[in-house]
This record gives structure tokens, C-alpha cells and sequence, in this order.
RNA sequence: UCCGAAGUAGCUCAGGGGUAGAGCAGGCGGCUGUUAACCGCCGGGUCGGGGGUUCGAAGCCCUCCUUCGGAGCCA
């Protein structure tokens, strides 16, 4: 690997024409030309294209190997980097040596084929279907988005906080959880009422698996100021959407000494960020999203970024919504919960680009977001995205205690159950905000994939935990 | 979980009571500095599983499984 020189580096014409190099990657496709020479495509997931490798009859192996290369094979080429004769590209290594490093054994059977493949296919063959041209794009996107978070809080002096995955404490809130245990599940041990004893467990009370690292990440914003979570959250729904998964990466910064509005200026910001570097970094794989999946994309991207994002108050909102003249499946008045029809008629008709919504009625909303003067309100936002609808959710927490416990109890939670969280709001509290993001689901809007189980590896949800 | 649709060759699909088809892929041959090439020949199927109706079932009925889409929940 290390003497070897990647495609896209070729590709990019950073190798001159001339130089010998040594290309290493899996076949695409190879079509014999009797003039005495094989064409050989072979990728290595550097970048979208593949390279064309030029194989001469006079080969000491094109007979014994080169000829019976099928898609798929492992080959090291070595040669010299030439210009092309032929239409489709500009450069192509004529091939002094090709080595198969690893045959497929039964073609016949090998399920990648140079073809397009139906993505429920793929699913089945998850451990292959990175060798395809969409997953390969997919794959990349998601690198370049994920290093694209990062890089946004870095610059800007946050800390990524790696919260737990295991959490003891019941307390999150957010949906169904995992149960994490090493009891024996065929015989666990009892108490005398005939209940399990969870105290013989390994942590010696019930453990699950995390459904957001917010509450812990707001301990570390009210010492560090600025942080942020990015990592797997699992949620043990029965969910069988398109758009849900039972593991997925979330993001979710916490900054100290700010408001909702700060809170949605960050927003604005980081969507904007990463949105600007991918079309910057990944125009090959946007170009194929753009052809092949969603002609919108791109164009969808470059609109965000360049449009201001428009702030309404949830109550506007509704107002907007119920004078409308629009007939919703769902009817509009002060108090609901927006379905998406809502949402995506405000973004994509009303205002025509992205929306923060914010100060919704306390009651749809969680226990730790602030209330409002009004008594009534709560310092939430959403923020809405022509085509996708909701793609952020956040809100300014609720840093005083006495309101803060008042909340929980109002919502039939037990303030005993949040100490430590409580313990925020005795010990130097002061107002704080984030919000949540699921990564996966702001890939599906940058390439237009529509199931998220194709732009995760190796998906999981209900009845599918097979790679 | 509820509603709807679909499971036939390695893949994408046609066939809808009378004994299994095409394109692509694969093998062999031809042709060409080729471009997910083109032409010919060949191999390849418990028609998702089980049960039933019938002289006869891939097809009709029952049931189970799986997948997809929508809804709910949400990120």
C-alpha cells in the first residue's frame, strides 16, 4: 500500500504524465480489444472514477491471467501514467506489470455486477456494496460531512465530548431504550416478589444504551463553555421507516452564556458550514448524486447556503398556517405539534428557504427547555428545510431550579431521578443552549437518498442486524 | 405496530390452471484503442416456506416468513 499511488491523485493530474506508478485497487470492468490489448477499469475508492489500466498482449501472464481478470479481482498495476488515446479520459496507466492479488472465485455468482443494482438489493449484500459506485459516492459524502463537523466546532473553540454509551440513568427520556445486561437471560436472578434483581447486574442497576448525550454534554458546556457530542445513539422503537434507524450518529452542541437566538445563529452556521465544504470537496460524488439520484441536490445546498435564514415565532407560524386557505390533513390551531405538511408548506411555500421556528407551546415540548414569560411557551427551535422539513431541533435549557423542577414534576417525571442534573443548576448555573442534529438524515438531504438505511455502513433496525 | 404492494435464473423483470421465458451477468467463439462496447452459441430455476383445491398449481385458496412504500413515533 505504501509504494502504491492512489487514483485520485492520478486522476487529479498530480502525477505527470510519464511517471511510473503503482496502482492497487478492485476491477470494474475489463474489455479485450483483439488489436492486442485489454482496458482494465480499476477503482480504489479514492474518488468517484475509476482508472483506466492499458494491458499489452506481450504481457508474460495476459493469457494465463489478464484475460480471465473478471469484475471484482484484487490487481496491482505497475506502468508508466500516459495520455489517453481513447475518448473517456485524460490519462490511463499502460501497465508494465499487472499482478491479480486476489481472484473472485465463482464470477457466476459474484454480486456486484458492473450494472445498476436495486439499493434493496444491496442491502443484502452489505458486506460488497461498497464496492459500488453510489455507496462508494455515500461513503464519501459522510467522511467529508463527518470532518466537516468536526472542523466547524474545532475553529470555533469547541470541545467534542465523548458522552457515554451505556447510560444507568432512566432518564433521558427521548424513546424506547436498549437494555444493556450480563445477567442470564433464561434465568435471571429474583427478588422474593418475583422480580428481577437488577442489583446483581453488572452495574448493579438496570443499563441501557444512550438515546442522546445532551444531559451529559450540558455538565461539560457549564465548565468548557463550548462543546459538542458526535457520535451512535440507539433508539429500540419498532420504527420501519424510511427514515429511522435503531443506531444512528448524532450532533449535538451545548454552549454556555447564550440564548435561543445564539442557539440559532449556531445553527444557521454549522449547516451552512458543512454544506459549503462538501459541495467544495466532493463535486465528483455530488455530481453523481445530481445525475443519477436527486437532480435537485445541489442546487437544494447552494440555496441554503445563500439564503438567510428566517426566524418566526411558533404563534406567527400558526397564524401563517391557519389563514393560509390551505386544506391539511391535519387541522392547524395554537397548540399542536406541527406535522410535517405544516412545516414543509411554511419553508417551501411561504417563505421559500430555511425557517427557525421558535417558542413553542411548553406542553409539546420536553422538561428542560426554558420556560418562557409568557408562562406558556418555551424556548424551543426547530428549524425547517424546503424538501426535508424538520432537519434541527433545539432549545435553550432551563437553568433555574426551581422552574426546572416545577417542569419535571408537571410532566409526571421525579426530580430524585435527575440529581445530578439538578446539581447544574445549584452550582454555578447560568443559560446554556444546543441542539440536536441526525447526521444521517442531513445526508439523505445533501444527496437525496431516500432510505437512510443507504447512507449508514451497516444499518440497524428491527429485524436486521445481519454485517 | 397499523394500512397497502411485492417475492420467478447471480441481477432486473415477463408469464396469471396444461409441465419455465427475456435482457443483463457468467462460459466459449468472433469483432473492435475499448468506454457499465457489439455479434453468435452454451450452461443456469424446489417460481419465498408450509398446507389445501384440482386429473394437473409458479398461477387459485389458507397460513407463515421476508422486503418495499405510507402512517404513527421521532433524529
Amino acid at each position: 500500500m505504501s509504494a502504491s499511488t492512489r487514483i485520485a491523485e492520478v486522476l487529479a493530474g498530480s502525477v505527470p504524465v510519464g511517471t511510473k506508478a503503482t496502482i492497487e485497487g478492485w476491477v470494474r470492468t475489463r474489455r479485450d480489444s483483439k488489436a492486442g490489448l485489454s482496458f482494465v477499469a480499476i477503482h480504489d475508492g479514492s474518488c468517484f472514477d475509476a482508472l483506466q489500466v492499458v494491458a499489452p498482449a506481450e504481457l508474460p501472464n495476459y493469457q494465463t491471467d489478464v484475460v480471465r481478470i473478471t469484475t471484482g479481482c484484487a490487481v496491482r498495476a505497475i506502468g508508466e501514467i500516459v495520455a489517453s488515446q481513447g475518448k473517456g479520459q485524460s490519462v490511463e496507466l499502460r501497465a508494465d506489470s499487472i499482478e491479480v492479488v486476489g481472484w473472485v472465485d465463482d464470477p457466476d455468482t459474484y454480486p456486484m455486477q458492473p450494472k445498476r443494482h436495486t439499493p434493496e438489493f444491496l442491502r443484502e449484500v452489505a458486506h460488497l456494496r461498497s464496492r459500488t459506485n453510489i455507496v462508494g459516492a455515500t461513503t464519501r459524502v459522510r467522511h467529508t460531512l463527518a470532518q466537516a463537523v468536526h472542523r466547524f466546532f474545532h475553529e470555533r473553540g469547541f470541545f467534542w465530548i465523548h458522552t457515554p454509551i451505556i447510560t444507568a440513568s432512566d432518564a433521558e427520556g427521548a424513546g424506547q431504550m436498549f437494555r444493556v445486561s450480563t445477567l442470564d437471560a433464561a434465568n435471571p436472578p429474583r427478588l422474593p416478589d418475583g422480580k428481577v434483581d437488577w442489583d446483581k447486574d453488572f452495574f448493579g442497576k438496570e443499563a441501557r444504551l444512550t438515546v442522546s448525550g445532551q444531559l451529559n454534554v450540558e455538565s461539560y458546556c457549564l465548565a468548557m463553555s463550548k462543546v459538542y457530542t458526535f457520535g451512535p445513539t440507539f433508539r429500540a422503537e419498532n420504527s420501519n421507516t424510511r427514515r429511522h434507524l435503531a443506531e444512528f450518529w448524532m450532533i449535538e452542541p451545548e454552549i454556555a452564556f447564550a440564548d435561543l437566538a445564539a442557539d440559532a445563529q449556531l445553527a444557521e452556521d454549522f449547516l451552512k458550514f458543512i454544506f459549503r465544504v462538501l459541495l467544495d470537496e466532493r463535486k465528483d460524488d455530488m455530481a453523481f448524486f445530481e445525475k443519477f439520484v436527486d437532480p435537485e441536490c445541489v442546487k437544494r445546498l447552494t440555496a441554503m447556503i445563500e439564503t438567510k435564514f428566517t426566524r418566526m415565532d411558533y404563534g406567527e407560524a400558526i397564524k401563517i398556517l391557519e389563514k393560509s386557505g390551505e386544506k391539511f390533513e391535519f387541522p392547524v390551531k395554537w397548540g399542536i405539534d406541527m406535522q410535517s405538511e405544516h412545516e414543509r408548506y411554511l419553508t417551501e411555500k411561504v417563505v421559500k428557504g430555511p425557517i427557525a421556528v421558535v417558542n413553542y407551546p411548553k406542553d409539546i415540548k420536553a422538561f428542560y427547555m426554558r420556560l418562557n414569560d409568557d408562562g406558556k411557551t418555551v424556548a424551543a427551535m426547530d428549524v425547517l428545510a424546503p424538501g426535508i422539513g424538520e432537519i434541527i431541533g433545539g432549545s435553550q435549557r432551563e437553568e433555574r431550579l426551581e422552574v426546572l423542577d416545577a417542569r419535571i414534576t408537571e410532566m409526571g417525571l421525579h426530580p430524585k431521578d435527575y440529581w445530578w442534573y439538578r446539581d447544574l443548576r445549584r452550582y454555578g448555573t447560568v443559560p446554556h443552549a444546543g441542539f440536536g442534529l441526525g447526521f444521517e438524515r442531513a445526508i439523505q438531504y445533501a444527496t437525496g437518498i431516500e432510505n437512510i438505511r443507504d447512507v449508514i455502513p451497516f444499518p440497524r433496525a428491527p429485524r436486521q442486524a445481519e454485517f
